[in-house]
DNA sequence: CTGAAAGCGCTAACAG
DNA sequence: CTGTTAGCGCTTTCAG
C-alpha cells in the first residue's frame, strides 16, 4: 500500500507537507505541490479513507435504514439517496431491517460504532425512544416518510392526506358517490393519513362516511384481493361504484378479484390506487393512482442529512412533498369532469 | 465518546488490558475481564470501528456494485447479500452505477481507498481490464451473474441456457412447433445464453430454427410490446403459436400488445417469460416463467466473498445455480404433456 | 497474567 | 512556506 510517507520519501519532504499538498492547503508552494501530485500519480497513490476518518472524526458515509429493498418503492428511495450521496462523495451503507426490531436497533447501533456520520431512517414508530436518545447525543438523523411528533428531528414526508383526497375527489368528480376504501394497516401513519384524506374529500362533497364501505387491508396484494369479497358481501344494489385503495398492491389485488368475479373495471367499478409503482402503468387495466415523489423524497432526505452533517443546518426542518394524481384507465378517466369549485381546498 | 482508555482508567488497568479483555484474549484473568466488561457496560462503551479497522487493516464492510436498484430483480440480490453480510457482522456498502462507466470505475476505486474489504460486482463486461488488475493485487472479488473468461475470478451464476431450454421444451411438450423468441440485447451474456437454450431445445426436438421467428429486444417492457408487431407482420397463417421472451418484462409487454390486438393469451398464442419477477404472479394472465434463484445467488456471492476475505478459500470458484420452471396461466398449462423422453437432456 | 510502547495512515497544531 | 510532533482509538509486539 502506498502512503503519504512513500510520497514524502520520493519527493524529499515531510509527510505532513504531502498531506497539505494533497488537501490543497494554500500555504504550500506551487513547486512542491506539483512535485507531490506528480509523485502521487506515479506511485498510484490512493488515500486511505479509514485512516483519514480516524483523524478527522468523520467517515464520509451515511446509513440508510429501510425495511425492505425488493420492493421497488424502497429501491427508488435508495436510488434517490444514492444519487445525492455519490455526488457529495459519501458512501451509502444500507441496513435492511425487514421491519424487525432487533435489526432496527442493530442498525441504529452502527452509528455509535462510528461507521456512519448520520442516518436516514425508515423504521417503526416504536423505535421513537431509541431514536430520540441518539438525537439527544447530537447524531445527525433524518426521518423519511414519517415523523416523531415533538422530537425536533428532521423529516421528509409526503402529503398523504391531500393526495388521497385528490384521488377521491377525482372519483367524485367522475360521478361516483358510493366510494369504498381499502385502507392500510392502522399502525402505519401513512395509512391513517390516507384515511383522513378519504374522509376529507367525502365531507367536502357532502357525502356521508359509511363504515360498511371501508375495509382494512395490510398493503398486500392478497389483502386487496380479499377486501373485494368483503365489500361485495352486501346486496348488489349497495355495492360501491368505485374503490379507493390505499396503495397500488391492494388496488391490483382488488382488480384481480373483481375480474375473477366477472366485474369489469372501470365499467362496473372504478378503482384508484396510491404510490404509482412501476407495474401500475402496464397493469390490465392500467392503474389510476397517486404518485408519490419517491426519488425526490430520497434525494431531499440525503441533502438534508448531509447539510446537517456538515453543520449547514441548525434548526429542525420538516419537508413535506406534494403528490400527483396520475390518471389512467382503471378509474374510467373519460368520465372525469372538472372538479367542483364550490368548496375550499383542504 | 467512551474509549478503552476511559474503561482502563475506571478499572485501574492499562488500556491494552482492556483491549484484550474485550477481545476475549484467554490470557486475561477472569477477575479483571469481568471488571472490564462491567465497566464497559456501565459506561455504555461502543468500540470505534474505524479505529479498529485502521489497526487491523480490515473494515468489516463489503461493497456491492449494481446497475440499478429500483428493479426488484436487483433489490432481491441486495436483500440476499444483506442477509449474509449482516449475520457475519459486515456492513453493506452499496454502489449504484446506472450501468455508467464512470460510476463503475468510481465504485472499483473505493476498494483501493480501503473503504471495503471486498466487492461483489455486477458490472459491464467492458470493465474486465480494471477488474483483472484489482484481482492481480489480491483484492477479494466475486462476479455475480456474469464471469470473465479465464480471469480466475470467483463467480456465482445461473444456468440461463438450460433454464431457457426447459421453458421452450415445455412449450414443445404443449404441442407448439412455431415458437418465437424475443431475445435480450446481444451484448448481455445471459441474453446470449438464453438464445442458446432456445436453440438447443428446438434442435433436440428436431424443430428447425427460423430466423423470422426471432426478434431482438432490450429486456424492456416496451421492446416486448414492439416485438409482437414485428412478429405478426407475417401472414396470420405463419404466426407463431407460442412466444418465449428472454425476460418477464418483455413477456408482459408482448402480452399487453397481443391483448390490444385482440389476440388471447394463452388461447391463441402462449407466452413464457424468464426471471419470475414479482408481478409475474399477478399479471393478467399470470405468467409462466423461469425462476432464477435470485436471493440465493446474492447469498452465495456474499458467502463466497466473505470466505475469501477471511482467507478460507484459495482456488478460484465458479458456482452455477439451477433455475426452476414456474407454470402459470400464460402458457396454457392445461395442455402440457409429459416431456418426450426420446432425446437425451442437453 | 499485565503493562509499556510502538504503530496503523492521516490530520493538525505548533514552531520556525 | 515547511518540518516536527502529537494525536485519532485500537491492536499488538515485547517485556516482565
Amino acid at each position: 500500500m502506498v502512503t503519504i510517507k512513500d510520497i514524502a520519501r520520493a519527493v524529499g519532504v515531510a509527510h505532513s507537507t504531502v498531506s497539505r499538498a494533497l488537501n490543497g492547503d494554500p500555504r504550500i508552494s506551487k513547486a512542491t505541490r506539483e512535485k507531490v501530485l506528480q509523485a502521487a500519480r506515479e506511485l498510484n497513490y490512493r488515500p486511505n479513507l479509514p485512516a483519514r476518518a480516524l483523524a478527522r472524526g468523520r467517515v464520509l458515509s451515511i446509513g440508510l435504514v429501510v425495511p425492505d429493498v425488493s420492493e421497488p418503492f424502497y429501491g427508488r428511495i435508495v436510488a434517490g439517496v444514492d444519487r445525492v450521496t455519490f455526488d457529495a462523495g459519501f458512501n451509502l451503507v444500507l441496513y435492511i431491517t425487514h421491519a424487525d426490531r432487533q435489526r432496527e436497533l442493530a442498525a441504529l447501533e452502527q452509528i455509535r460504532h462510528g461507521r456512519v456520520d448520520g442516518m436516514i431512517l425508515m423504521i417503526r414508530k416504536a423505535r421513537a425512544q431509541a431514536v430520540a436518545e441518539l438525537k439527544e447525543q447530537g447524531v445527525p438523523l433524518v426521518l423519511l416518510l414519517q415523523k416523531i411528533r415533538g422530537s425536533g428531528i428532521d423529516s421528509v414526508r409526503v402529503d398523504n392526506s391531500s393526495g388521497a383526497a385528490e384521488a377521491v375527489r377525482h372519483l367524485i368528480d367522475g360521478g361516483h358517490r358510493r366510494i369504498a376504501l381499502i385502507s392500510g394497516p392502522s399502525h402505519a401513519p401513512d395509512a391513517r393519513e390516507r384515511i383522513k384524506g378519504y374522509r376529507a374529500a367525502l365531507d367536502q362533497a357532502g357525502i356521508p362516511y359509511r363504515e360498511e364501505l371501508v375495509v382494512r387491508g395490510d398493503f398486500s396484494f392478497a389483502s386487496g384481493f380479499r377486501a373485494v369479497d368483503a365489500l361485495l358481501r352486501a346486496p348488489a344494489s349497495q355495492w360501491p361504484t368505485a374503490i379507493f385503495a390505499a396503495n397500488d398492491h391492494m388496488a391490483m389485488g382488488a382488480i384481480k378479484r373483481l375480474a375473477e368475479r366477472g366485474i369489469a373495471v372501470p365499467r362496473d367499478i372504478a378503482v384508484v390506487g396510491f404510490d404509482d409503482i412501476a407495474p401500475a402503468a402496464y397493469f390490465q387495466p392500467s392503474l389510476t393512482t397517486v404518485r408519490q415523489p419517491i426519488d425526490e423524497s430520497g434525494r431531499k432526505a440525503a441533502e438534508l442529512l448531509i447539510a446537517r452533517i456538515q453543520g449547514a443546518v441548525q434548526e429542525p426542518r420538516e419537508i413535506v412533498l406534494k403528490t400527483e394524481l396520475v390518471v389512467r384507465e382503471s378509474c374510467g378517466a373519460g368520465q372525469a369532469r372538472e372538479r367542483p369549485r364550490a368548496c375550499a381546498g383542504s
